[in-house]
DNA sequence: CGCCATTATGTAAGCGCTTACATTTTGTGA
DNA sequence: TCACAAAATGTAAGCGCTTACATAATGGCG
């Protein structure tokens, strides 16, 4: 392993064989290397093997650029999340980069940090790289961002997020109705003084209409909407202690609080806990995705479990199928279910 | 949004704008188009303008499978990690990405799950899509794999362990000593009975080190080794909680169990609490990576700290400076630190 | 057997850039 | 003002594939 100047003739500069040494060696032409890769069918037998073996001996490795630059494809799927900080994201991409590989797909990833500029820059550098179709995160971002995709024709589908009213690809929940649900059977365990923590809604219609789940179902219960506190922060422990503690505070403290998912309400659990009060018998918190977090907190978290690596095979599934042009229905829907576990009691009092 | 029909004379086949298109525009030829992007030093500054006016007005982006072909680099790193389904991993691969962006560089991600015929899979073909360097999880890995790279001279980085041994690139710490540090403390509260929980070693030298951390702390204590009954599982909670349960019915069991990281920890934390048994007073348990899980236990778990931010940060960083050649030392040990919370205390009795 | 439709293979023109080398322009000092 | 070095730009040959089109081999059938 010494430094880059130049060794005499040895292995240095032996660099990968192409495709004509291929051609060379096995007798035929490159196009008919190039068949042999790409359509085996459209090859006698005698030919392809003998071409196989070819390639086997040379260890010959198609050069994905140029293979890229020549069929105008890379074979390769950018996924751009707000962050990998986050286990609901992490798995999520975890389960999409192995559907993908088990496809013949290479996964490109950026993070937006949540910054819809960030993210606009990121859709723009993935394309440039030349992916053959886009993940996406929700439904919220820069209209710059849907034009340039269209006007390419570029495939790509919207996760995490399912809204019919969207009618471009996506596969996910309806964050809406799960918090709807979840938000009844806190009302059916009597409690009247809700409050939430959210994300910050300007840019994140999951977070959005997380917050338009809750509100719908205290409407629906005939009762005010008006007095609901509703605290945006930044997704973090840390976060969702100081928001619970500013809840507890208040004159009129909630005595339950609805968290937008599972790292908010796991700080708020153990912001409760420091402040000596009990949950559920003090209060209840809710959280949302089900991550391992919320099996783990004592007590555990009741949540909305969200089917994420489910969620991240379809959306490689379905992006697959849009490359290759395939006929396949563009939306899909899972579902959510409410798993109850030990910080949701009846009101107390 | 109708189906691939195609409509008439629109927008859909306008592609994108090439090089030539703007050499046209601007009135000069391809070579300064080139230049002035990738060394406007090169050019005068009269041209220069008028070129990025034109390069503006066109939209023009350069193509990236072109480009990679012609420069012979696609300013592309890959990444092949266990998985991201480890915060641990996860979070050090988002520091990594977010370095990597800063510096002008794409990443792509492989996992591995742990095996050792995948990776070498992962590697040949991030090779093939002609990543400039590469991100590789810990030293054992199968022989071809290095030679792989050396022969083609690719750059790569070793992480998540630290080991002047191998005179290889790497960021990371030393997995020995860190168990050896936590286990000498374990064995400062008395206890003298101990169990590990380990991940598979075979293939894996960052668990296998942690392991021989342990024995060594052991030994250097003047205690034998002989009997200390180490499991190995797979990470995942269910697991951590097994392997606790199956160490506890043993006709001696020990009073501090060590796993090889948190989410062991944390599953043998939870069959302890079910179990009856209480965690410090009955037996210790301390888990290694201090992800949020380990924070959020209860009790809160004794842990190693691992930097993995940094860690990722960092290894992006050597990484781009290997691809352009910058002078750099190859190796980074990273510090780690003993977090002490709840789960270690004094053995019973 | 010979004809013709198939099937298999070859030829060669790109794909959109970079870059070595050649040429032109500019700037400098005498 | 001229000669010459330095700076700016242009020319064109690739990079390693794919693929339309042309050509050659094969095989079925009357």
């Amino acid at each position: 392993m010494d430094s880059k100047s130049s060794v005499p003739g040895d292995a240095r500069r032996r660099s990968q064989p192409t495709i004509d040494d291929v051609a060379d060696a096995a007798g035929v032409s490159t196009a008919t290397i190039s068949r042999t890769l790409n359509e085996p069918h459209r090859v006698s037998d005698k030919t392809r093997a003998r071409v196989m073996a070819t390639v086997e001996r040379l260890g010959y490795q198609p050069n994905f650029s140029a293979k890229a630059l020549a069929a105008n494809k890379s074979g390769t799927v950018g996924a751009i999340i707000p962050t990998m900080d986050n286990a609901i994201f992490a798995r999520g991409l975890q389960a999409f980069q192995e559907q993908l590989g088990d496809d013949g797909y290479t996964l490109l990833v950026a993070s937006s940090s949540y910054q819809p500029d960030l993210e606009a820059q990121q859709v723009r550098n993935l394309i440039a790289r030349g992916v053959d179709a886009l993940l996406l995160i929700g439904h919220d971002r820069h209209p710059d961002i849907y034009q340039m995709l269209q006007s390419r024709s570029l495939p790509f589908v919207n996760a995490w997020t399912f809204n019919p009213e969207h009618d471009v690809a996506s596969v996910g929940f309806d964050n809406r109705a799960a918090m709807r649900v979840l938000t009844k059977e806190i009302l059916a365990n009597g409690h009247r003084s809700l409050g939430v923590i959210s994300a910050p809604r300007q840019h994140n219609d999951r977070a959005r209409e997380r917050v338009e789940g809750v509100l719908e179902a205290i409407k629906s219960a005939g009762l005010s909407t008006g007095d609901v506190p509703i605290l945006e922060v930044n997704y973090s422990i840390g976060n969702g202690a100081e928001a619970f503690a500013e809840l507890m505070q208040r004159s009129q403290p909630p005595t339950a609080v609805i968290c937008g998912n599972d790292v908010l309400a796991v700080g708020a659990l153990g912001k409760a806990k420091q402040l000596g009060l009990s949950v559920p018998g003090d209060v209840s918190i809710t959280g949302f995705d089900d991550i391992e977090l919320a099996q783990i907190s004592s007590p555990p978290l009741t949540t909305v479990h969200v089917p994420h690596r489910k969620m991240g095979r379809q959306a490689a599934k379905l992006l697959v199928k849009l490359i290759e042009g395939t006929d396949t229905p563009l939306q899909f829907e899972l579902p959510t279910d409410i798993v109850s576990r030990e910080t949701l009691g009846k009101a107390p009092g």
